[in-house]
RNA sequence: CGGGGUAUAGCGCAGUCCGGUUAGCGCACCUGCUUUGGGAGCAGGGGGUCGUAGGUUCGAAUCCUACUACCCCGACCA
């Protein structure tokens, strides 16, 4: 079927790459580091952002925009956020080019220097907690639920398209409140509302948790993550919602004034998810056939192909497939009638597998005399020959199991690679044979977390949230007295 | 920034060791005919300053020098 593609098995990471190309979502660009999201991969993204825009609406925050540059003197009044971003930051240094003198082109007008460099925002934090110092007074004014959609830029060493580039898009929350109990319980709705999205709209079940000290946000307090199980075994952060604390309030001065007359520091918390979604979402369901997409963010969800020798036929057909799209329109499906006659129905088959559309419906001479259609599901590649009448109902029906089809599948999947570990040769097999998530014991101390780490390359992914994981035990590496399991992974 | 590798058509590569016709192959692209229920077949065609700069030579993709970019393995990371 696919030809020169690797599959699954041979090698995930170039069956991943040739994926994403083949399915047109992206590619990298001539700038190191950086990739081009193509128009059918942007279309995905931008059904992330609907949804997620739409729960950030609907728990009462508002969309604004923040300045791409940032001063440098900024950065470096919170200490633990400098020492974070400091060594991967795009600084903007000259605001003029001129003609080199001996011809050789353009060049950078060394008399332009800037007095203070600019920052290409790593993260918003800084910038916006000095805008905020001036918005904010009273109580009144609290509390102050903003969030931004944007791009950032990271100049990582090494990228990988989605995953981890350079440059960036993602959304951005600031909030800002009266309490630490209320950022506090802000921290946690945002973390459910990302869990919420990763299971209903991606199909992808996440685990929920907190962060250990140094997988922890340079600034935060503290750091809640939702993680998710790729095929390969290996896990992905696919978001992140940070507990700050006063800390930005302290160093922009954002203080106010409540209710008792009292001056005080607003309490913090900034949250975000990336592009880096989409890379999860590829990851999680695809297959060797190429992109497998949960109908709920897919940008086509049902394609229709007509089959046919001659023009009469392809008339006859369109009339009854317009029909089709038509009535499936009407239900708020996504449609695409094909009747492109520059490529075969077989190589369009082809194309739409690749890209991920959950259903494909073909009609031909033969449907158009038994009144039939076909219908293919692109989760479980079965097909089917369906009566077309009340097929809108049926395509309806189909696309929303589908929806839930893939996330059982992942949910088994995950099941069936999450392991409790209790010795360490118990531990490093399975890291080392196994991949998943492996619950263990460790004794909470930075140095055995560091140390896990550099012998098995596993990492403490999170600290359950829930009790269920709470049991006294013996760390797997030290021995040391542990009072509850955390969840240890190889991660992306 | 350390260690290894690569640079030839839009993409993937051969040719380089041992210099010598007009630089070649697969995919993709264009034209024509036959095809069309799972990536069609045949025939013809277009597309290259061989990464950049310099050197050796009658002659350089090939040898030498420098530079640049990219890839892989580490460190870093959503």
């Amino acid at each position: 079927m696919a030809k020169d593609f690797p599959t699954r098995k041979e090698n995930y990471s170039k069956w991943y790459n040739d994926l994403v190309i083949k399915a047109d979502l992206a590619e990298n660009s001539a700038v190191r580091g950086c990739m081009v999201i193509k128009p059918y991969g942007y279309s995905i993204w931008e059904k992330m952002q609907a949804a997620l825009d739409k729960m950030f609406k609907d728990t009462g925050h508002s969309n604004a925009y923040f300045p791409l540059f940032i001063p440098k003197s900024f950065f470096s009044r919170e200490a633990a956020h400098v020492e974070g971003f400091a060594k991967e930051c795009a600084v903007v240094t000259h605001y003029r080019l001129k003609n080199d003198e001996s011809g050789k082109g353009i060049v950078v007008d060394e008399d332009a220097k800037l007095e203070e460099e600019l920052i290409v925002r790593p993260t918003s934090e800084t910038i916006i907690w000095d805008t905020y110092k001036n918005w904010i007074q009273s109580y009144r004014d609290l509390p102050l639920l903003v969030n931004q959609w944007a791009n950032v830029v990271r100049w990582e060493m090494r990228t990988r398209l989605f995953l981890r580039t350079a440059e960036f898009l993602w959304q951005e929350g600031h909030t800002a409140h009266e309490t630490q109990e209320e950022a506090e319980k802000e921290t946690d709705l945002i973390l459910n509302v990302y869990a919420e999205f990763a299971e209903k709209f991606m199909g992808v079940p996440v685990l929920k948790g907190v962060k250990t000290a140094s997988e922890r946000f340079a600034g935060a307090v503290e750091t809640y993550c939702i993680e998710a199980l790729m095929q390969d075994g290996k896990a992905l952060q696919a978001g992140t919602s940070h507990f700050l604390g006063q800390n930005f309030a302290k160093a922009f001065d954002v203080k106010f004034l409540s209710k008792e007359n009292k001056l005080d520091y607003v309490w913090a918390t900034s949250w975000g998810v990336s592009t880096r979604l989409i890379g999860g979402l590829i990851m999680a369901h695809s297959d060797d056939q190429g992109l497998v997409l949960p109908p709920k963010l897919a940008p086509i969800q049902v394609a229709i192909i007509p089959i046919y020798k001659s023009m009469e036929q392809l008339d006859a057909i369109s009339v009854k497939a317009n029909e089709i799209k038509k009535a499936l329109e009407a239900k708020g499906i996504s449609v695409k009638y094909d009747d492109r006659d520059t490529q075969k129905p077989g190589w369009k088959f082809a194309e739409y597998e690749f890209k991920g559309v959950p259903v494909r419906l073909a009609i031909g001479p033969r449907d158009m005399e038994n009144g039939t259609i076909e219908v293919a599901r692109r989760d479980t590649l079965e097909k089917e020959v369906l009566q077309i009448a009340d097929i809108e109902h049926k395509v309806e029906h189909l696309l929303e199991q589908i929806q839930e089809n893939l996330y059982r599948k992942a949910l088994d999947f995950r099941d069936e690679n999450t392991y409790r570990a209790d010795t360490w040769e118990e531990f490093v097999d399975i890291i080392e044979n196994k991949g998943g998530f492996v619950y263990a014991h460790w004794d909470g101390t930075e140095e055995t977390e560091m140390a896990i780490k550099e012998k098995t390359k596993a990492t403490i992914r999170l600290i359950p949230l829930n009790n269920d994981h709470k049991e006294e035990g013996k760390c797997i590496l030290t021995g040391k007295p542990s009072d509850r399991r955390v969840v240890f992974a190889k991660a992306y």
